[in-house]
DNA sequence: CCCTCCAGACTGACTGGTCAGTCTCCCAGC
DNA sequence: GCTGGGAGACTGACCAGTCAGTCTGGAGGG
């Protein structure tokens, strides 16, 4: 009897252990950053054992891009399904800002992963990073571009102003990481937003300024 | 005959070599980041030896701290001499941001030693790292706060725009080093500097608008 | 001047610890 | 009784740091 309830199919514990085995190492990865973790740390983490680490990834380099690559895939999707929501280009920008900054306070593991440890590991994991970073640069120069052309902003160098943009966000983030402030790390949207829009000459909508 | 210039006396020869191995650390560091870089790497890159790179240094450690201290001492000269012949708020931001900028252009080694891999450097290397982000802050804050009581620019989270420009100027920096982009570095200069005085209300000064 | 001798800069083979990845064995479920 | 998921002891490469020894400039006595 509820056999099927109490019990996992092989199916869900095979999940289940790969899960768990990548949120060790996302805890793990996040205290220590990469160099600093070792592969027994995720291990005892996850209450399995080293061949089972073996068994569901390649390398400990694996582990970490699979963690990263997962994440980049959830918070696109997250950053697709928001703007999709807004209408008008301020909306979407704020949508943008307000996506990834919730997105990093939900997971504060993650968010170090990606902006902070992921940025100095060797050169095999640089090609990746520099790709997904492209991909949001081309997103906030879309919407600048579109702005320039519809007259809204001066003409100015585009590209610049996202890498701009990711740095801002990225710094304020960071701070948050590491000295916790602000809480919750929300609260910086209002001004945060405030200030990327006004750097490219482009006023908040009403909604967002309180 | 001429021995005094083409001898090196021994303090000379002395100096001469920590110089040679910190320049060579310098190089490798910023190739292969930290834990990329093998002691017997900087030896090799040196042309001294072993035993001399601990005869001058601690710990492969310490090399790195000495470069990144070394460097931003030199940088927080530069900018209080660059600030100190610069009249009025907005020029001294824009001295700032410029001899930052110029600095990194002539030093992109350990502009990526700085920008980079310090940042996942362990944690043994993030107080000396964070109490020096908090030291360009308070300079930058501090302009912002006396913009704000001259009631230059309205009321805001001053501290967080400081955060904010330095990610701004990092990633700007960062996109250089990863793509060359733009060359010269200086190019940014302008834009950059227009963005930022924009982003919280300012206007650059007509001389550096061109 | 020249020679002696020493401090201290420098050499590089070596060591000891660490850790990614492997291998063998085991067990539960089919 | 067989198979696939898992346990954990083990191996070997790698590398920071050591140390016993060499070399050299130059101070001081003759």
């Amino acid at each position: 009897m509820a056999t099927a309830i109490e019990r996992l199919s092989k199916t869900q514990q095979r999940e289940d252990t790969r899960r768990k085995i990548l949120e060790s190492a996302a805890q793990v990865f996040s205290e220590k950053g990469f160099y600093g973790s070792v592969v027994d740390d995720i291990v005892k983490a996850s209450g399995t054992s080293k061949g089972a680490v073996y068994f569901y990834f390649d390398s400990k380099e694996q582990i970490f891009l699979s963690l990263v690559e997962e994440y980049a895939a959830t918070v696109a999707q997250q950053l697709q399904a928001a703007v999709h929501r807004s209408r008008g280009l301020v909306a979407q920008v704020e949508a943008t800002v307000a996506t990834l900054i919730r997105s990093f306070q939900a997971n504060r593991a993650l968010a170090k992963i990606v902006l902070v440890d992921w940025l100095a590991a060797g050169a095999e994991f640089q090609g990746t990073r520099i790709a997904l970073k492209a991909m949001l640069v081309e997103v906030l120069r879309g919407y600048l571009d579109r702005a320039v052309q519809d007259g809204k902003i001066a003409a100015q160098d585009t590209e610049m102003a996202a890498y701009v943009w990711i740095g801002a966000i990225s710094e304020v983030v960071i701070r948050w990481l590491n000295t916790g402030k602000p809480t919750p790390l929300e609260e910086v949207l209002a001004p945060l937003t405030r200030l990327l829009l006004s750097s490219v000459g482009l006023a908040p909508s009403p909604a967002a300024s309180g």
